[in-house]
DNA sequence: TTGCATGTTCCGGA
DNA sequence: GTCCGGAACATGCA
């Protein structure tokens, strides 16, 4: 599920339940999630802080914690990364627990439940903002926000295909694999393209397709399965393609599953 | 039972 | 050394 307006929607969740809060406690019921840091740790740290306004790069969602009313450079930030099947939900503390609820923070009469299935990734303790820095610094800029040349010259940079450098979180933070199938198709571009061999033109319609699917995506908290969405068509036996009714085509591109339309997107 | 899944990272090879 | 594609990771489901 999580790629960035996913992401977008747990960070509205946890701005609504948790900014201005404090953290009474922390349950760990699998600390197989936890990253570079122990159950104990995370109880020393970040109960008793309250949270500030959680931030959000690529599908990384970020939230400061404070013991005042001040900002200081040396205080944690939780880190969470939702890897294919995490979530962050709100629920008051008498609705029953989820088998993959893995860390559930208590705040205020709310909790808010990190749940994840597949323990692919997890949560972290940045211990203050230099370390949060040297966690992120990675990533390219955030797709929401790059503009047009920024991107234009990073995808110069790629001679992979333009599927796999959309996804590469170091060229651009918060695109995965539905995500840039969605925008291949708008854009009409053919997934194995080379993404050094886009034309100008090109370009340009890759970014303008990636400005309204992630506009319209994060407003939903999702990439929409609705009718008019190539998502839309993912699990469907011999889909057709929602623009032209040619059949989709289905294929592997860089080891990802690639489902593009023939006829809108020709080699 | 086998293969596949929306994420990232590591390894071998070009 | 750099960059790319593919495998590996943990777990549940069709």
């Amino acid at each position: 599920m999580p790629e960035l307006p996913d992401v977008e929607g747990f960070r509205r969740v946890l701005d609504r339940h948790g900014t201005g809060r404090r953290i009474d406690c922390v349950r760990v019921s699998d600390a197989d999630v936890l990253e570079s840091v122990s159950p104990r740790e995370l109880h020393e740290e970040v109960e008793g802080r309250t949270l500030a306004s959680p931030r959000r790069h690529g599908k990384w969602l970020l939230g400061p914690l404070r013991s005042g009313s001040q900002h200081r450079q040396d205080e944690p930030t939780l880190v969470f990364h939702f890897g294919m099947t995490g979530g962050l939900f709100e629920a008051s503390p008498e609705e029953p627990g989820h088998q993959h609820d893995r860390i559930v923070l208590c705040v205020e009469q709310k909790e808010l439940r990190y749940r994840d299935l597949r323990k692919l990734r997890g949560i972290r303790l940045a211990a203050d903002d230099d370390s949060l820095h040297e966690l992120l610094h990675h990533l390219g800029p955030d797709a929401a926000s790059i503009s047009s040349a920024e991107l234009r010259q990073r995808l110069q940079a790629k001679s992979s295909t333009v599927k796999r450098a959309l996804m590469d979180q170091t060229v651009l933070a918060g695109l995965g694999n539905l995500l840039a199938d969605e925008i291949l198709w708008r854009a009409r571009l053919h997934p194995s393209i080379p993404a050094n061999e886009l034309s100008e033109t090109e370009q340009k319609r890759l970014y303008r397709a990636m400005r309204t699917v992630l506009r319209d995506s994060m407003e939903a908290g999702r990439v929409p399965d609705t009718s008019g969405w190539l998502t839309a068509c993912r699990d469907v036996q011999d889909a057709s393609c929602p623009r032209c009714e040619t059949q989709l085509k289905e294929s592997r591109v860089s080891g990802r599953k690639a489902l593009w339309c023939p006829a809108c997107q020709p080699a």
